[in-house]
DNA sequence: ATTGTTTTGTAGCAATTGATCTATAATATG
DNA sequence: CATATTATAGATCAATTGCTACAAAACAAT
């Protein structure tokens, strides 16, 4: 019953989250979204209630896409290792592969989103545990196959490497190199006996793991 | 000659660095800083331009007074590994101490500072080599003693802890938990051979470990 | 006192903001 | 077909935005 919606929510919200990406929350304007969206603000508002809600939505279906299919897909590797390590690899590859440098969208929105707008932070908290619990999923899994050495609390340890990926992101935005993106993994791998930098594509040369300082 | 200045500019820039640090740069109308400063709009484009000078005269006073400040103690320290834990320390417990959760304003304003503004993002750049190079000399001091052991890269060490920081900071936005924070600090300090946490509840004993005055 | 220079106070501009209005169009169901 | 329901389109609202014009005020130098 009642008129068909003409438009393609998935597609809409993408083109939401692109810019919400690209310029913040706040920068981004009603109008910058019925432009890059295609809707009237009639339908906006109709269909995701106001500006708050819309940015929600786009968010979840951004996290839906480049998180959890990250995390669903490395999870299905059969050393645990290689899903810590290939997690590194993919979230490096990409802040520098964006000439943009917009860093992450969930954390780029975790540090802009007022701290009172408690519901926001609340599922950006949830965000960062879904992430935390990757890590402690293939941590203990590794403990247990022998790939990785049981030294170290593994909740801490999890959370480490949460706070290094953050902390990534952030450093992605400023200081886009990749000898220090990728030279800041390094110690947290080595700290689970695990190689680092992995193989990278045959066009670049590699650069073999050494302990002497470079430049 | 002319008119003297009614106001310490000091004071002005404290007030607005508070209020651009717990609601952002852009949720900051020049109004706020009127009300805030005690500033007419007049004084305020006369003193400092325009928002964005007064945002960077601010976020600088911050930095020199938290940042800088810190380090410059720090350093002092006869030991280079209590400086690194000391550093780590102050960050968890300002973080855990801030009821806002309003975590580091350098952290916050680069990521929601357009990435356009390339002048701005090399400041903070800037800022996060200063913290770089503070680990870098304290470990590089550190092995020197023989209190930290050189089974890795120094450059990457230092760069790591660096991202640890940055993470910790956006952790301490959306999930300031003790545990959380204290705990992911760990393994790091561990990796370093350094004890951690450095104080074990303080129940019922005044901190008296070192004579530094923590405001 | 006069002049020159800078700061301060008030009012308000032009533009933009998030959001809503009314009218119309497109569907399902009875 | 008639009716109920929902979506779209375009205009526009009231409020807020960053910022400025203008004149009065407070100093130093002459």
């Amino acid at each position: 019953m009642g008129r068909p919606r003409q438009f393609d929510e998935g597609k809409v919200l993408e083109a939401a989250a692109e810019i919400f990406w690209t310029k913040g929350y706040n920068a981004t304007s009603t109008r910058d979204l019925a432009e890059c969206t295609g809707l009237t603000p009639a339908s906006m508002y109709n269909a995701f209630t106001d500006k708050r809600g819309l940015f929600m939505r786009a968010l979840g279906q951004y996290l839906e896409r480049m998180l959890r299919e990250r995390i669903v897909r490395l999870e299905m590797l059969p050393s645990p290792g290689s899903a810590i390590v290939g997690f590194f690899d993919e979230i490096v590859d990409r802040s520098l592969k964006d000439l943009q440098h917009r860093g992450c969208m969930l954390v780029n929105s975790a540090l802009e989103v007022t701290p009172e707008d408690y519901g926001f932070q609340l599922f950006v908290a949830s965000q960062t545990v879904t992430i935390e619990k990757f890590f402690y999923g293939r941590i203990v899994e590794g403990q247990r196959v022998g790939e990785i050495p049981a030294d170290q609390p593994v909740d801490d340890l999890a959370r480490m490497l949460l706070s290094i990926v953050m902390g990534l992101r952030v450093l992605a935005r400023v200081r886009p190199d990749p000898k220090l993106l990728n030279g800041l993994v390094g110690p947290a791998m080595a700290m689970l006996n695990l190689a680092w930098p992995p193989r990278k594509k045959p066009r670049a040369r590699s650069r073999e793991k050494t302990g002497a300082k470079v430049k």
